[in-house]
DNA sequence: GCCGTTTTCGGCCCGACTGTTTTCAGTCG
């Protein structure tokens, strides 16, 4: 049993505890342990195997670890399939909807047999809902609304499709006069792969002035609520946007307060409450002397916690404020960084662009290589190269690195793993090359064993240096493979391969708990953009943000390091 | 149910908003 499938028993028993009326710190410790448990960058199954103690787990005591433990052993857990029977079917449902809590709930269910949207939804337009005791027709007017809000709001987006979309408001909002401050907070800060809603903070001379101009954007479809410090919007692709103005002298620690994440704030607020000192969104109060300090700036709050400042994308409460405390946050790796890319396409087989427009693109960016990967013969809709055409490719990347000075093109390719493992490239060609990238294109509902023995084998062809995607996982389309990914990373350390950090915002793959147990194992990892027209390169700050959640160094990324050491790395 | 450089028992993050209420319950972020 995964860790996503033991967390999401574990929050669901919360809800059933929840509506249960059950100690509220008792339902708190399962949602905790829940969240910890979804984040682990191990899999528990994997930790039982090896004899680790589970009580080691922020959040797990001796309950949450036995009962992980029934759950890994025999798939089910007791105490959770005797809750389940006590509440109708669905009833848990009822809370997915905005402003259904634990209590209106089983108020819902009890009283009038409802368990759906479509159900309250019709029950509210016959008047019943709102004769229920401490509801009324405006609390019932206003459940409407917020399930017809649900319905037009998407569910979570990916990253790759916020980011640009806010960056443009932003810019749009930062040139307004008066305005000093502006940035996104929340989950989309934090880099996580998809954001749910958009946080936008800032600070101005006129902040009403500043909104006003905000709801008026073209990109805004409605507006939902105006007032004078905040608006919350939905934007054209069903995002919803909220915009704070705040006051200058505490936009630090409104900054801070609602870039999150949740975890980290509630750690960080019960570490100091211990320590007489209660943190809020408007700054620091010494309960002792009942006196406020604001801060201006993140560096400044965190500064008077004694604490080193920690990047946004690392908040998760996973260990990072007792590093940052002893002020041993590592440096981790920044654009800057980054000497080269690992994956492109050029005009030869998908890609837009001609080899030599990729690589005065990459060079544009500073960087001192790049590898040109295009798809293998196997890939019949992508035009991969057959034998005759990747032995000319080569001769013409000989030719153009002639042209280029401090900078190389890597003869690569993109080569498909079949679903025996095989590759569909004869190894003397594969010898030729400086890089080649396995990448699994086809068959992914193969079992775990079939599929991780698959990736295995390619990871053993000696020719092979970096292993694309392993899930192979489109996000919100594709599920990921069922691979072992622990499997992978020892074969990967083993064998010293490297793994890709796909960038593509649609991929992220790995992610960001995988980089994290990748690193740990001392898997060397690869960002690759897999790019198919110059632009692209450009994706190369999704794959950052996402490496940064995984704590990486620059000393973890291989694009980090000279083309020496890279050609070393690859033994070529 | 978890946790401890004040505690193995007695605590458990903080504040805002809304609507139904006459002082607060429920929900949210």
């Amino acid at each position: 049993m995964k860790n996503s499938e033991i967390a999401r028993v574990f929050h669901d028993m919360a809800d059933l505890l929840e509506l249960k009326g059950e100690n509220i710190f008792k339902i708190r410790a399962y949602r905790r342990a829940a969240q910890v448990i979804e984040h682990l960058p191990k899999e528990m199954a994997i930790m039982l195997e090896q004899g680790e103690d589970f009580q080691k787990i922020p959040g797990v005591g001796d309950a949450i670890a036995k009962k992980s433990t029934e759950l890994i052993k025999t798939g089910k857990l007791e105490a959770y399939e005797s809750l389940k029977a006590e509440f109708p079917e669905g009833i848990t449902r009822l809370l997915e909807i905005p402003g259904i809590g634990p209590k209106t709930a089983p108020l819902l269910s009890s009283e009038l047999k409802i368990t759906s949207a479509a159900q309250l939804e019709e029950a509210i337009q016959e008047g019943k809902v709102a004769d229920l005791f401490r509801m009324g027709d405006k609390t019932a007017q206003n459940l409407l609304h917020k399930i017809e809000a649900m319905r037009r709001k998407d569910q979570r987006i990916p990253i790759g499709q916020a980011l640009p979309i806010v960056e443009d408001i932003l810019s749009s909002l930062s040139s307004l006069p008066g305005v000093k401050n502006m940035t996104s907070a929340g989950s989309l800060r934090r880099f996580r792969e998809t954001v749910g809603d958009i946080d936008i903070m800032g600070t101005a001379d006129n902040p009403e002035n500043v909104i006003n101009e905000f709801v008026a954007f073209p990109v805004v479809k409605e507006i939902i609520a105006k007032g004078p410090t905040k608006a919350s919007v939905i934007l054209a692709p069903g995002l919803q946007a909220d915009l704070r103005m705040v006051e200058h002298d505490s936009f630090g620690s409104l900054l801070q307060y609602f870039t999150g994440s949740k975890q980290h704030n509630i750690a960080l607020r019960t570490k100091y409450q211990k320590k007489g000192l209660k943190l809020s969104e408007y700054g620091i109060t010494d309960v002792a002397h009942d006196r406020l300090e604001k801060f201006a700036t993140e560096e400044a709050f965190y500064k008077r916690l004694g604490m080193q400042y920690l990047p946004p994308e690392i908040r998760e409460d996973q260990g990072e404020i007792e590093l940052s405390e002893e002020h041993a946050i590592p440096r981790l790796i920044d654009l800057r960084d980054i000497k080269g890319d690992f994956h492109a396409h050029s005009d030869w087989s998908d890609g837009n662009n001609t080899i030599e427009e990729m690589a005065l693109a990459a060079k544009n960016e500073g960087y001192k290589y790049m590898a040109i990967t295009d798809h293998s013969k196997g890939l019949g809709i992508a035009h991969g190269l057959t034998e005759e055409r990747l032995k000319e490719q080569v001769r013409e990347i000989r030719g153009l690195n002639q042209k280029f000075k401090g900078f190389r093109i890597l003869s690569g390719m993109e080569v498909d793993i079949r679903a025996d493992g095989s590759i569909d490239m004869p190894d003397h060609m594969l010898a030729e090359l400086d890089c080649v990238v396995g990448a699994v294109h086809s068959s992914f509902n193969q079992s775990e064993e079939r599929v991780t023995r698959r990736i295995l084998k390619a990871i053993e062809n000696p020719h092979v240096d970096i292993i694309a995607h392993p899930p192979s996982r489109l996000i919100g389309e594709r599920e990921p493979t069922a691979v072992d990914m622990e499997a992978v990373f020892k074969a990967a350390v083993k064998y010293k391969k490297a793994l890709e950090i796909n960038a593509m915002p649609s991929r992220l793959d790995l992610k960001d708990i995988h980089i994290q147990r990748a690193r740990e194992l001392g898997v060397m990892l690869a960002i690759g953009t897999d790019s198919h027209i110059a632009a692209q390169l450009k994706l190369m700050r999704f794959g950052i943000g996402i490496a940064r959640r995984g704590w990486c160094e620059p000393k973890h990324i291989l694009n980090c390091l000279s083309l020496e050491k890279v050609l070393a790395f690859f033994k070529r």
